[in-house]
DNA sequence: ATTGACCTTCACGCAACGTAAAGGTTTAAA
DNA sequence: TTTAAACCTTTACGTTGCGTGAAGGTCAAT
């Protein structure tokens, strides 16, 4: 079996370009040219690309890589054993990084003040907007405009140590929901926290509550797709988990 | 206190020509340029690179941290926190690589082939994401997630001897087809025995086999050139064969 | 005045290709 | 039979974060 570049490329799941340079670079040649120029490779031809490609998913490099496909008398496992040095080095110093980086961001969120005003009130302005251009048209449809006047009116007026509630009891909520979900039982206690949790959060954008309209937007969270696509980002369900640790919050299911 | 470009350079630990660089790509620029054209650096360039260095020890790319050091509207913590998930990605992609690694190792220097499980373990994972990379969009169209996750769990839930079965079947099924392939005849009961191997072959990928889904893969195998590739590796014109066994053994053709 | 330590701006090199551009070849359909 | 699509070729620049000259101006000390 003969085939063109592309063939081969497919065959093989690499780029043409891949296969040029690893001819210039020669590591691997074709079996030959053809009168027109073309580059034409053959079966053992095939067998070294596998080669090379194994290797290459080991993270060698293409020199070293050169050196044991080309010579069967290089000691692969010589190589080898230096890549995985290499590797492990690698990898400590990579947690060393890691490490670094999560006191780092503790540290910056321990002392994170959005004290750049202009920040805040960009924020603010931007939510109610994306809340409007979203939602604005079927939840004035549900709770009349005066309603949603009243929320955004609220949402404007929120102050700096508001905001920062609201954002720490939305962390809380999301970590918590992420606990009660392991557990699959909305009626645990993990759950009914993530529902009083919603419940507070909740409270920051409502002048009143009331349990139906709480387990109605509940159940909206299931229906409208953008909400479960943001409920369900870390794991699908969660949205529809949400729902019934709502519903039994509220009474509105045993 | 003003610097030169090669004291700033010394006091950082930097080479004069990252701070060329860095000039160059905009991220810390002298405070000012004297009159032959020298880079003159003050204390607040001193702070910067300080902060850029840093960062880069943390593994950021410099565009990023340009971001964040050039506005200060930008968050660091969000920047930051990409990039560990970046960083927890990159290790556990690293942990696999040495695995797989020392694997390879091992099975050379016993000078024995990787044994099935071993390599299968290793590369279980990457048949599932290869799998989904090369047919998943096309084979999610047709057949629907559903059915694509499916078969995604059951490659991933497969046992070592369930393994050894397909390998064994894998092979039978080539073996057969071959010494049909010579007959010429795809209603020849070797032939007949290929398209049920074939079929056997598929139903552990498959949860639900249908005639139509059957005969509907086989003429795959022939529109397909990565699939026709691998079955005609032996004897162009195979895959062809395959296809008209398995029309006459589904009765999609008498 | 000269030396040597500074400074400057190009500009190439590195790994492993991606991505045009400009032009020849093969294949299939019109 | 013409022509368009789909191949193929080589050439060459772009990517990241600088290292490393080269060619030439500036400054302090001898």
């Amino acid at each position: 079996m003969e085939y063109t570049i592309q063939k081969l490329a497919m065959l093989a799941g690499v780029s043409t370009r891949t296969l040029r340079y690893y001819d210039q670079i020669e590591i691997l040649k074709p079996a030959r040219i053809n009168s027109s120029g073309y580059r034409i490779y053959g079966q053992k031809e095939v067998d070294k690309l596998q080669q090379i490609l194994f290797y290459k998913e080991l993270g060698l490099h293409l020199d070293k890589i050169k050196e044991i496909v080309n010579a069967p008398s290089f000691d692969a496992v010589t190589a080898l054993n230096d890549h995985r040095k290499q590797l492990l080095d690698k990898r400590s110093q990579l947690d060393r990084l890691i490490e670094n980086v999560e006191k780092t961001i503790a540290s910056n969120e321990g002392r994170m003040v959005m004290k750049d005003k202009e920040k805040f009130e960009g924020f603010k302005q931007k939510m109610v907007e994306d809340n409007e251009n979203k939602y604005g048209k079927e939840i004035r449809e549900k709770y009349g405009d005066e309603a949603v006047n009243k929320s955004n009116q609220k949402i404007l007026n929120m102050t700096e140590s508001e905001h920062e509630e609201i954002t720490k009891l939305s962390e809380e909520l999301h970590s918590t929901l992420a606990e009660a979900f392991k557990t699959g039982d909305p009626s645990s206690q993990l759950a009914q926290k993530a529902a009083d949790l919603h419940k507070q959060w909740l409270m920051f954008y409502w002048n009143e509550y009331s349990k139906e309209a709480h387990a109605g937007l509940a159940q909206m969270y299931v229906d409208d797709e953008r909400f479960t696509a943001y409920y369900d980002k870390e794991q699908p369900g969660t949205a529809e988990f949400l729902r019934d640790a709502i519903l039994i919050y509220t009474g509105m299911r045993p």
